[in-house]
DNA sequence: CCAATTTCAGAGTAACTGATATCG
DNA sequence: CCGATATCAGTTACTCTGAAATTG
């Protein structure tokens, strides 16, 4: 489940991003089954493929989880030969990654279908709309980024 | 992780909202633990508050998760004494929940240190915005829970 | 008989913490 | 020696699918 909050009071952001999130993962899963494809993995090499040469540390970092959790994704990955992975040349212990063709051939496959859903979704958002919502994610995203109080307790 | 995309082009909804879904996640899985609350438990307790008399099956419809899943929860939480289930009188297979006196405090215990991660996220957001953005989230939500179709791989 | 609800049991995904080794 | 990286190992959190019983 999500994180929530009442019923005729408005929904708070943590509540809908919470729903919204967990309705788009089932979908996403649904669609990336048949491509034997977790969302984990779809994820990475999309943002591999906007973003090539990250390391496994950056690419935790990006996506908010720990590098132990994003290790075991991009190691599957590399089993697949859908990523290579080649140390920097400047410090040997960075491992940097990028999608093989077959990333690109595959990334490219799925995509549409994925992309879907975001149109599905925003069909009927006007543009300004979306802007807006997203400038506003992605300040918030920010924010957590660069870790938050908890200003509720700090108080004892 | 999260559903992803590029890096120079904007970023996605789907990416985005992943993003932030985990960040929020972690920073309340990190407050809650003191008080022994688990995310889908908070979420449960913080959303019969407000709709009390909701059944197991609306609860999994709501959160958009299997019915099968919340009863685990809900379960933990009777266990506890913090929800109370009783029959429905005019339907004995329905059991519709509500908190007790004693959930009832600890979620009042509990909201200001979730809540200032709102606070927090959209402190530099003016209200317009936010209403804009909580008003395309909870579209993106309803369309979500009746359901999309995969027009991508339709077509073959 | 059918549809919705509850619920048990087992499986799977995706994250976590702890610990170790290496590199600059 | 310190900080960042990579990575192994074990664990926890959360959700799923399958199946069965109950009720109207």
């Amino acid at each position: 489940m999500q994180h929530g909050r009442h019923g005729d009071t408005p929904p708070t952001l943590l509540y809908v991003v919470g729903r919204v999130n967990q309705g788009i993962r089932r979908e996403m899963r649904k669609r990336l089954v048949q491509w034997d494809l977790s969302i984990p993995e779809y994820t990475a090499l999309s943002v591999l493929h906007g973003r090539p040469g990250l390391s496994n540390a950056q690419l935790a970092r990006r996506s908010m989880i720990a590098p132990q959790s994003m290790i075991e994704v991009l190691a599957g990955l590399e089993d697949r030969d859908l990523v290579r992975r080649a140390a920097d040349p400047a410090h040997a212990r960075i491992l940097r990654a990028e999608l093989t063709d077959e990333g690109h051939e595959l990334l490219e496959a799925v995509q549409p279908s994925v992309d879907s859903i975001e149109d599905q979704l925003l069909a009927a958002v006007p543009g300004r709309q979306r802007e807006t919502t997203l400038k506003v994610l992605v300040r918030a995203m920010d924010r957590l980024a660069s870790g938050l109080d908890d200003s509720a307790s700090e108080a004892e």
